[in-house]
DNA sequence: GCGTTTTCTTTGCGCGCGTAAAAATTTAGT
DNA sequence: ACTAAATTTTTACGCGCGCAAAGAAAACGC
């Protein structure tokens, strides 16, 4: 590492002695220039440390290497989880990520959508809050900066949709429980904030249906992200007040379900598969906690790997089809059964 | 909203009949310009949706207006509401947050540092991963970077610190644990992630000197950020053999005592303050599932508010003063006990 | 009303790089 | 070795804004 500071792209060209239009193609796509030059420049940017500009760079770049990566809830550890892949794979793929976090709020989504534009990204992530969200303002985005959601899906909005088959994670929880006990009540928002809980209560009464039994929603008040606390206090009701039509339930998310069973706990109801217990609980999401409730959670497990992989591959595609698909794809992973203790 | 479109500062400004370099003052300190002209410029602002160049700004600009936020492990809500706290008092003062998160693995800090670097920032919050930190190496960033650490202290390193008192934590836990009961063991990882860990330890051995009574440290096995997993496999075997000299714990912090509660749950080994328990567990950190662990937890909770406050008010001075301070100062905000069911 | 201070305008350069076009060079194919 | 194709060099301009200096205008103090 030679100690002779290059302070501009002009110099870097002239110690690696190739042309400065040259290095700058190679910083955009180093496989765009021949190899004995790729050589001779990546031998220069071992003996001197230099690195374009990030700024200068960006301001004449038709299309920057930064990409969005927009969130509802960070302090939803899942939604943690998910961006951590996410930004892994852009960093491999040399783009630069950014993460945003709505943080549950629309006022925050719509800021963030607004900076965002004039980061000029190659393409967003965006999982949207759902409910909360403005969808015209999110539509309009989407039309300026091609974007990918995942998580949680605007009908018609994006480019494409990733996320979790809503349905195979409601029919394997409601099979495993009706089938090894008896067929299990639903817990849920009344007013989630989240569009998957629809699609889950929906997937629930027709799963239940279909197998012969009558569906029985519980729907508890509470707004907000506090998910956990919403469940906690709702459980609570319904468990003193003797509400529960069975001695199985199965709730809409994992957060909810911490919240339940904190609930159970609290009021000394036994909760689990054993002879001793009252109650089973199962759930949705397999949340990094999950393992550690008291007991610990079945539920049914998204597909990390894949919901990430495919959102970043298909981000990829998009952009390198000038941002625009023919159609808006919407691809869903199933859900994967895992059984702990309290179900 | 006037249709036309406005493509630069010139034309900004001479819409809004302000000379470019007048109208760059305003976008630079909207403060640093007359009213009356201040108030011309809003108008146009108004009139016309014209937002300045991010990357022209900060190609020439001596001081940007960015700023880092680095956290070691964002999958830990704690961090993530720390993080939350940190960019919105950060965007109240008009800066841009740029949050990171180091995943708890050093090549990644390292790297986030590198590319904080080309971010020009006017200063950069941090809470090194500790331990795991390239110490030489974030002590190099902190040289060129104006930096205030804060949660993880790194000595002598960084602007300043700002962070909680692990003595206030560790002396109301005990003291609360030996006035109400038995004196508790510490239960730590034997060689933990964080510095906070090592001061808790020592802080609860002395107070237990101080007390009176014999210090029992129980010191597990386990690397990395997997704080719970690695809390419930040592709690497990300790409790399975009988080595608990007495019948009250203090642990470390939450992650751990969420792992210690659930193996104590799978053991059936009743926890809580009340006479049909044979365990109390106590903590330290207020995690934001504390109150959802099963018994709710007993613990010390950090003072979020100012901590994150003070973190970004001692940056900002930090940034006023031109980056440096004469001398490093370390502020410490005590805990406050939060009494729940489990001690 | 006058001088002083503050603020604004005018002018003009520079930042570091993208990018386009034409000329020069290298490589590949036969 | 010769031609065509691919790649690199040369040259030169532009992006949008920061910033500095000098002069003009406005606000302020008395």
């Amino acid at each position: 590492m030679s100690n002779a500071k290059i302070r501009n792209m002009e110099q870097f060209a002239a110690v690696s002695g190739i042309s400065r239009p040259t290095v700058s193609k190679y910083f955009h796509d180093p496989e765009s220039v021949r190899a004995s030059t790729r050589a001779r420049i990546e031998e220069a940017l071992e003996q001197y440390d230099y690195r374009p500009n990030i700024f200068a760079m960006n301001q004449n770049r038709k299309l920057t290497k930064n990409v969005g990566i927009v969130v509802p809830y960070l302090a939803d550890p899942f939604f943690a989880e998910i961006a951590r892949y996410l930004e892994q794979r852009c960093i491999a793929a040399g783009y630069r990520p950014s993460l945003f976090s709505s943080h549950g709020e629309q006022k925050l989504e719509m800021e963030i959508l607004d900076s965002l534009r004039s980061l000029k990204p190659a393409g967003v992530l965006l999982a949207p809050l759902g409910r909360a969200s403005d969808r015209s303002e999110v539509e309009k985005f989407c039309r300026d900066v091609p974007t990918v959601l995942f998580d949680s899906n605007l009908e018609g909005i994006g480019a494409a949709f990733v996320g979790s088959d809503n349905f195979s994670f409601v029919s394997q929880t409601v099979e495993y429980l009706t089938r090894t006990g008896a067929p299990p009540a639903f817990f849920e928002m009344k007013t989630p904030a989240n569009p998957n809980a629809n699609k889950r209560r929906i997937a629930y009464v027709s799963m239940m249906e279909r197998l012969g039994f009558e569906p029985h929603v519980i729907s508890i008040d509470g707004e907000g992200w506090a998910f956990e606390e919403i469940g906690r206090q709702g459980a609570a009701k319904v468990l003193q007040d003797g509400a529960l039509p069975t001695d199985a339930v199965l709730c809409s998310n994992d957060r909810l379900a911490i919240g339940f069973l904190s609930a159970a706990y609290e009021l000394g109801i036994r909760v689990g598969r054993t002879e001793a217990c009252r109650l089973r609980v199962a759930s949705n999401d397999d949340h990094p906690f999950a393992r550690f409730t008291c007991p610990s959670l079945t539920t049914a497990a998204h597909d990390y790997d894949n919901v990430a992989g495919r959102s970043v591959e298909t981000l990829f595609d998009l952009i390198e089809s000038g941002g625009k698909f023919g159609t808006r794809t919407e691809t869903l992973f199933p859900a994967r059964l895992v059984l702990r203790d309290s179900a």
